[in-house]
DNA sequence: TTCCTGCTTGGTTAAATTGCCAAACAGGAA
DNA sequence: TTCCTGTTTGGCAATTTAACCAAGCAGGAA
């Protein structure tokens, strides 16, 4: 692989690292309705403070979300809302996985 | 987070995650030209077989490729193309990134 | 049969990720 | 000032990931 190539590769897979947590997904999906704070996000995540605090440093550093501090609270918000497009994408192989999976069964219940 | 919405988050998760890699996004770009053995990508990628491998297996497992033997080669396909339309949006958060960058860079010439 | 080619799997090591607790920190209220 | 609230950071342990080498395996050729 050339070394263009590599660091171009290497981007990309950085924003779909950041993107590839359960957690994180959900805090995307909900971001991408509305502005939160960590606390919101914390009480519908349903983990530490702290760990919900680091999935949006992450989140953050990829370039996915920015922050703002008003009053007391930090309010995260979506940066780029196409993000989402993707997982219609996302859902079709996941279905086409499951329509493998019945014919895979379909063919050893003959 | 609920249980039924966790294991929904950790699907997608779990797809992401198999992306979320400089050589297999590369092995996706390539197999969404044409079919592929084992042999080829190696080159392409430019680790060891057995690294490229475990790479094409993580991308099987997760439901994004499939492979038949012909002959004495192993074939991968693609089978999802619309992955890679995600990847524009990919390029767009990199370029929302060096926007800012330059922003900053401006204001701290100032 | 034995050899060779193409690929996968096992083993090992190094590095990265995740989650929690505890501590620190910033800013407003008392 | 001290306290309280919201958030981040440090530290640690457990788990996962990634890469290589070496060994194994399947199938065709000799």
């Amino acid at each position: 692989m050339k070394n263009t190539d590599k660091s171009l590769y290497e981007a990309r897979a950085k924003i779909l690292k950041a993107m590839a947590h359960p957690s994180r997904l959900l805090i995307i999906e909900e971001l991408n309705k509305t502005e939160r704070c960590v606390n919101e996000l914390t009480a519908m995540v349903g983990s530490d403070i702290s760990t919900v605090s680091k999935h949006l440093s992450v989140l953050k550093n990829a370039g996915l979300v920015t922050d703002e501090k008003r009053s007391n609270c930090v309010y995260y918000t979506l940066r780029c809302s196409c993000i989402l497009d993707f997982i219609d994408c996302v859902e079709e192989v996941l279905a086409a996985d499951a329509e493998d999976h019945k014919k895979i069964l379909k063919s050893i219940m003959k």
